[in-house]
DNA sequence: CACAATTATATTGCACGCAAGTTAATTATG
DNA sequence: CATAATTAACTTGCGTGCAATATAATTGTG
């Protein structure tokens, strides 16, 4: 109750300011495998399902083609997947996980867990966070459907 | 409980999506004033307080000199503030708000208001969000600065 | 069946976020 | 007091996010 501050009040601020905090915290525990957080998002969802398209995974993961697009080659390029042409539908290309992928999916997908342990965070917190942003996102999305319909 | 996702597992991914969602909400509130959301989140910290140096902008919004920077020179070249020598350390160089971002200061500091009665989001939700993630970023720190003491 | 509308992916440009390194000024140390 | 260490701000380079646009393939329509 000292002064009042613009910034402390804005949700927004302490989402973002969180969210970049937690990064950092993966950027050392990533490097490890050479991938960067968002790399390793579009490689969590491929784990869950792969052979699919572009789009789909843009669907899962919230990136547009043109943030997508890009961390596709460099993780082509690193050799973390391949992407085939669909003969059905040539405008498409489906992206399949390849033996290095395939190889450290165990240790990957373990890597939040570790973080998780390591920080000074209380787990109920957690577990809280992710259900009002769950619930944010879906009020979002909800939103903009609405405004869609005019 | 349907099938097992990694990526629905994942609070950082929560918060990322939410937190990029949000920001996408404020983007054309903030074009009418030609302020992208880092530089709106600056020029609150100044709105509380300006005549301060980069670094102690940087305490505040938790961006360091290499984002800051440039950020502070685009609110220079937009005319919202300048930047002044101090003549005790020459290092240092303290921002001051000019004419153009005081007189819309009533109306930026009100754009978050505008913003949260447009959401589909219940407002308790809104608090909870914020008062985690303030206890989170506080959870961090501490880990940081103790792993500092080693 | 031509051609307009739509769709999937890719490209370009701008503004972050941040690691790493630079420069210039100040402070600490022998 | 010279010089080493520190500090504040700046710069460079890379990888996003995303708007806007381009390209190419498919679908819809008269």
């Amino acid at each position: 109750m000292t002064e009042f501050s613009y910034l402390d009040n804005q949700v927004c601020f302490a989402m973002y300011s969180a969210t970049n905090a937690m990064i950092r915290q993966y950027r050392p525990l990533l490097q490890e495998y050479d991938l960067t957080y968002p790399q390793f998002i579009v490689l969590l969802a491929l784990y869950e399902k792969d052979n699919v398209t572009l789009s789909e995974i843009g669907q899962k993961t919230f990136f547009d083609s043109g943030t997508l697009t890009p961390i596709i080659k460099k993780l082509e390029e690193k050799q973390f997947l391949k992407r085939v042409a669909v003969k059905e539908d040539e405008r498409m290309k489906k992206v399949i996980l390849l033996e290095k992928a395939l190889a450290a999916k165990d240790e990957i997908t373990l890597i939040p867990f570790k973080l998780a342990c390591s920080l000074d965070v209380d787990p109920n917190d957690l577990l809280a966070i992710h259900n009002l942003c769950h619930r944010f996102l879906k009020g979002l999305e909800h939103s903009k459907l609405e405004s869609l319909e005019n």
